[in-house]
DNA sequence: AAAAATTTACGAAAAAGTTCGTAAGCTTCG
DNA sequence: CGAAGCTTACGAACTTTTTCGTAAATTTTT
């Protein structure tokens, strides 16, 4: 619910990583961002010493090496990216964005299965009496 | 297809007006998005010669004031930034982007049509052999 | 316990984006 | 034409992010 703050660049790869390993320490996490491209290890260790001023993840200082691991949810980040997305480049509309989305992705069967299933249990909300507003 | 220079968000609300209202002088492009949010006249005269220097815009400089319009497309625009946020939060997995924008969104019963047609039209490709490569 | 190796803390430079102020350049009008 | 009113160009201050270097702190090894 707190308003996340919004993850730069570098601070979204580090989730990722936390979200997919688990809590991890500084060289994993260097290791890991460091397959996709050069980062310096103190430059990581920068990186998460200011989310964690920024509560974007937590810190076990009981253990040595320290151990770090995200503080917001995978789910919710996403969320809150998808709905900023739709803001900035979708007109505010999440629907254009799924539309969009969809529209131009490749998926194999077992995929569009599952989407249909979402699709299927999606209850529609009643249309608004103003959805055609600003045509 | 030329990779088109990653928008900032200044840039992108600028393009926003453009794809909407379609080419315009700075005077209105600024009192569009001075409706948004308090914006300095020069600031948005900045962007625009910014972004005229990225390539994002072009300028009819033979009619007075000078008319802008935009130079990158609003469907490439989008595709790209949908891509960039697949990579960028969701492990590189437009699907599950997907998913999750579909699953949180709330959606009228002519929304859920036309996000069904798409699905219907969708032509499935081939599972990846390789589909479960890291679990 | 001292040296060697690893980790942290801090400060700060460099790069990217945001925002204007000011002056110079057109147009229009009296 | 000259003044007044928009428009444009330019430079620069500020803020936010990205990146390290260096030194201090903690462990681990001889």
């Amino acid at each position: 619910m707190t308003n996340i703050p919004k993850p730069t660049e570098a601070e979204l790869a580090i989730l990722q990583v936390l979200w997919q390993r688990g809590p991890a320490n500084v060289r994993l996490i260097n290791e890991q961002l460091s397959q996709q491209r050069e980062v310096g290890y103190t430059t990581t260790l920068k990186w998460l010493q200011l989310m964690l001023d920024k509560g974007l993840v937590l810190r076990d200082e009981s253990v040595w090496p320290h151990i770090y691991r995200a503080a917001v949810r995978e789910e919710d980040t996403q969320a809150q990216l998808l709905d900023r997305l739709a803001e900035s480049a979708f007109g505010g509309s999440a629907f254009k964005l799924v539309l969009r989305a969809l529209g131009r992705n490749q998926n194999t069967r077992e995929e569009l299965d599952q989407i249909q299933a979402l699709l299927n249990q999606a209850t529609p909300i009643p249309p608004t009496p103003n959805s055609d507003e600003r045509a």
